[in-house]
DNA sequence: TTTAAATATTCCTTGACGGGAATATTCTTA
DNA sequence: TAAGAATATTCCCGTCAAGGAATATTTAAA
C-alpha cells in the first residue's frame, strides 16, 4: 500500500511550485525563494519537508546549499498509479468496442 | 500547474485507502466503512471530500449511495508526472551509457 | 578575527482538519 | 403515515501545519 508522505509533502501548493522549479536543475535556497517569491525562512522550512519525504536531497557548496529533485517518491507515485492506469485503458477500450459496434451497424 | 486538490484528497491515510479499496468497483457507505473499520459518519465525511475532490462520483440506489471510482484527476497525476518521468529515463540512459563504456574498455 | 552573506531554527499565533457523539435527513416498507 | 435502515450533517475538541518575526548557525571574505 503506497505511503500518503509524498501526498502530504506535494498537497502544499507553494511545496509543489517547489518540485516544478526544481524539474530544471538544483538551485540553492536563496534562488528558490527568489523564483517563488518567497521569504528565505519560509522556504527553508518547506525544504525541510520535501527533504524529509525523500523528494530532494540537499548538497553543501561553500555557504550554499543546493537543492536537488529525487526521483524516487515519483517512480513510486507512478508505480502506483499503475493499478489505475489499467482502469481508464479498461474503459477505453470498452468505448472503442462500442464505437466499432455502432460503425459496424452504420455499414447495414 | 498541477492542482494540489488530489494530493490533498490523498494526504489522508483513510482517503487513500478508500480509493484502493475502490478500485475493485463501486460500494455503499456502509460496505466501505465496513470493510475499512470506520465509524459510519467517518466514512460519509471522507468520501465528501473525495467526491468534491473529483475522486468519486455518487449513484443513488433506493437506500444506499454507491460510490465509485473517478479516474480522471488520476490521468491528471498521470499526466503531470510526464515530465518526471523523462528525468529518470534519462538518468538511466546515462547509465545505460556509462555501462556500455565500461564494455567497450572492457574489450581492450 | 571581525564582518557579512546564506541558511536553518525557534517561538508564537492562527486556521484547518480529523475523530467522537449526537442528531438530522432520506428513502423504503409495513 | 409511522417505523426503521442507510446516510449526511452538526457541534465540540484536540492536534497539527503554516506564516511572521526574530535569532542562531555556518561559511566566506576582508
Amino acid at each position: 500500500m503506497m505511503d500518503t508522505t509524498t501526498f502530504s509533502a506535494l498537497a502544499e501548493p507553494t511545496r509543489l511550485r517547489m518540485v516544478e522549479v526544481l524539474k530544471n536543475g538544483p538551485l540553492s535556497v536563496g534562488e528558490i525563494a527568489e523564483q517563488l517569491g518567497l521569504r528565505q525562512p519560509q522556504a527553508s522550512k518547506h525544504l525541510r519537508v520535501l527533504l524529509e519525504a525523500g523528494l530532494v536531497e540537499v548538497e553543501a557548496a561553500a555557504n550554499r546549499r543546493n537543492y536537488r529533485l529525487r526521483t524516487e517518491p515519483l517512480q513510486a507515485l507512478d508505480a502506483w498509479l499503475e493499478a489505475y492506469r489499467k482502469m481508464w485503458n479498461e474503459r477505453f477500450d470498452n468505448l472503442d468496442e462500442y464505437l466499432r459496434h455502432l460503425q459496424s451497424k452504420d455499414k447495414e
